[in-house]
DNA sequence: CGTTAATTTGAGACCATTCAATTTCGGTGG
DNA sequence: CCACCGAAATTGAATGGTCTCAAATTAACG
């Protein structure tokens, strides 16, 4: 039994990506790493910054996020609970976009050269690793679909039956999830202003699809929010 | 010297991602595969399929591309010659989108073990396969940004940059570049309609910035197209 | 409880869309 | 080489979804 029960969830993701030995998994759960807690808002990544470290979130929330030069905020995706945030750097080097701390969070700070060496070690690791990439990048595709050629409404929905859908696979159970995001950012998400944004959630709990409170997302009619999103979960290549 | 000189653009083009040796190289001409014609949009990729090779671009220009239930139909990104039109299905299985030839095109059917054996065996030339992949990423990551944040005329401008950076960073000479698209397949990409991306087409030209004809794209003046995009290439990275 | 952040509401303006018709372009056959 | 054809590009006018600008209300937090 490894000291790093931490990185648990790690493995157990990594493991639906690819088939792993037990000897896999316990190099997994013996990746060195510190712990590191995020207030609200700070950043776990700027653009333009090299790191020799990679940030997987153990607890709470992230999102990424890039900035134009008007002010404009566009946010590409929220980061779940163990979910790693910057997988991409241990091979590009240099982060292209900002990672913010959705609430306060925690995470493990593993050093680049360790998971390197695990995927260089590990063929099976590796393909995971590469998988978990992959998969960010299929999601990232779904949301140019969203905001390109979704309505408000659609779009609003989308975002949140993906986020219900992914927090699920996570192990969350029921229908009721954490997820404290504000309608500012929500928009930032959707490419909506904050106004419109709220308007258009107003709607969907009018017809009685959802409730969402600053923290909380309970989806009542999945039948109806999943229409209303044209929602097909094929991308997050989780079923 | 190998017999598979057209796999050697490939081998320049992984050869910027990641230090190859010389046995690397010659590891990657050695590549097995066939060769395919596609007419102007053939699929390349079918949502949902699963496949035992992967596609690379030889000549011509494709399109990831993802339909809606109500017709709509959004361009994920443009792949240019050269550029594997599905690598992230070596590692996933089943492709999660569409991808179209642009124009008649021709391709190299390469079987996707053989693709795996070659990142299993050579640890340079797998780097420098993931980091495609990442880089591909980013630039979908971009696109969210593209027509979630930016107005028809930043959008248009800054689809332009990218493709003409692009096209410059593998090889293309010049100013003028060939790019046969249409104005329904700019607006499919910038999330705009046809009418609206003709109308903005024509102020970017009356300006004197791009001059835009069914198949070629030229640049007149960088620095104001540069600047109504708000384009920085950072996130190609490739310089 | 006081103070700031977040949500909500209203009204007017605008960017992009829709619908439809016209013109131009690229390719093909006579 | 020209007539023809369908696809692509262009134009116009009206509609509409979303934005902007402000202000008011509610919730969160020390």
């Amino acid at each position: 039994m490894s000291e790093n029960l931490h990185l648990a969830p790690l493995e157990r993701r990594w493991s639906k990506l690819a088939p792993l030995t037990h000897d896999d998994r316990e190099a997994i759960l013996a990746l060195p790493f510190r712990r590191e807690v995020f207030a609200k808002d700070a950043y776990l990544v700027r653009e333009g910054q090299q790191s020799a470290e990679c940030t997987l979130l153990l607890r709470g929330f992230a999102y990424r996020q890039m900035l134009l030069r008007d002010g404009g905020r566009q946010i590409i995706n929220f980061l779940l609970p163990n979910e790693f945030v910057d997988l991409q750097a241990a091979v590009l080097g240099t982060a292209d976009h900002n990672v913010q701390s959705l609430n306060r969070s925690e995470a493990a700070i593993i050093p680049r050269s360790a998971l390197l060496d695990l995927a260089d070690v590990r063929p099976n690791v590796r393909t995971a690793m590469w998988a978990d990439t992959l998969i960010d990048a299929a999601i990232v595709r779904e949301w140019v679909v969203n905001v390109g050629r979704r309505d408000s409404r659609a779009r609003i929905a989308h975002l949140l039956c993906e986020i219900a859908v992914r927090l699920r696979n996570a192990g969350a159970a029921g229908e009721m999830f954490d997820f404290p995001v504000t309608q500012e950012q929500l928009a930032d998400a959707t490419g909506l202003t904050p106004v419109h944004t709220n308007r258009t959630l107003q709607a969907l709990r009018r017809e009685g699809l959802i409730q969402l409170t600053s923290g909380s997302l309970r989806i009542l009619n999945w039948q109806a929010l999943r229409e209303a999103a044209d929602f097909d979960d094929l991308y997050l290549h989780q079923s």
